[in-house]
DNA sequence: TCTTTATTTAACATTATGGTTAATTAACTA
DNA sequence: TAGTTAATTAACCATAATGTTAAATAAAGA
């Protein structure tokens, strides 16, 4: 599985991984935060790999900080997956209205920006 | 891998069966159809299989036509995924412009409110 | 009927994925 | 320094995914 989007749609077929980037869009998070939601049903090194898969897919990115290891949502990454759906809209039109119902709350005051960094260490 | 969105994006990762997608998002084709532009690299068997991971993904739905199986895109699964990279739609709002422009193209008459705002501040 | 065309199934091999436990590295803390 | 916390690596295992070749099925056509 090579090729970038194939990593990137290969990393979302995960229910771990997308429950991982959920939180993520709500602000950074490390990995042990990212972790708590499922150390009842897997242990640590088992989430090491699922954000190493994030990390390689370009979904995320990890950073240092101490002993922490911070990581965010990669725009780029979504941006590939929206771009690639694109071509296959006409075939779920019927969202779109709600689609332009949202871009009507969204364009008046575009970019506000500073919004979403809860939940810092 | 059992919830449908994993499944949906497990079939997304892998350029053969985009690239069998983009050939069916241009009109109805069946297996052989489909299966043409890889027979130099990959066995008819093979492209069976493919067919059948976008069929369990309910990204297609196979009919039966005397010996042949027409294959078309199914719509459902591709709004499954589009709702569910809603929520990401912040991360690539740089493509926003683009997809605005799109929509005024596409329902001239409900031509997008709150233009005059973009940009500024 | 016999043959051809379209497609699938069976059996199998190889590699990828997703998990485990135990050990390790790295940085802060007492 | 010793201990604790955060995270990773190593070694391993089971299962799923992806491909193969050979055989089977099913409908159309001579």
């Amino acid at each position: 599985m090579q090729d970038t989007l194939s990593q990137t749609f290969g990393a979302l077929a995960d229910p771990t991984r997308r429950a991982m980037l959920a939180r993520l869009s709500k602000g950074e998070a490390n990995v042990s935060d990212l972790a708590a939601p499922f150390l009842k049903e897997m242990s640590l090194p088992a989430i090491t790999k699922h954000i190493k898969v994030l990390e390689k897919a370009g979904l995320i990115t990890k950073t240092k900080e101490a002993q922490y290891r911070p990581c965010k949502i990669n725009k780029e990454a979504f941006k590939d997956v929206a771009d690639w759906m694109e071509q296959y809209r006409v075939f779920w039109e019927e969202s779109f209205d709600r689609l332009e119902a949202y871009l009507k709350t969204v364009s008046p005051k575009k970019k506000a920006k500073g919004k979403s960094n809860v939940g810092k260490k």
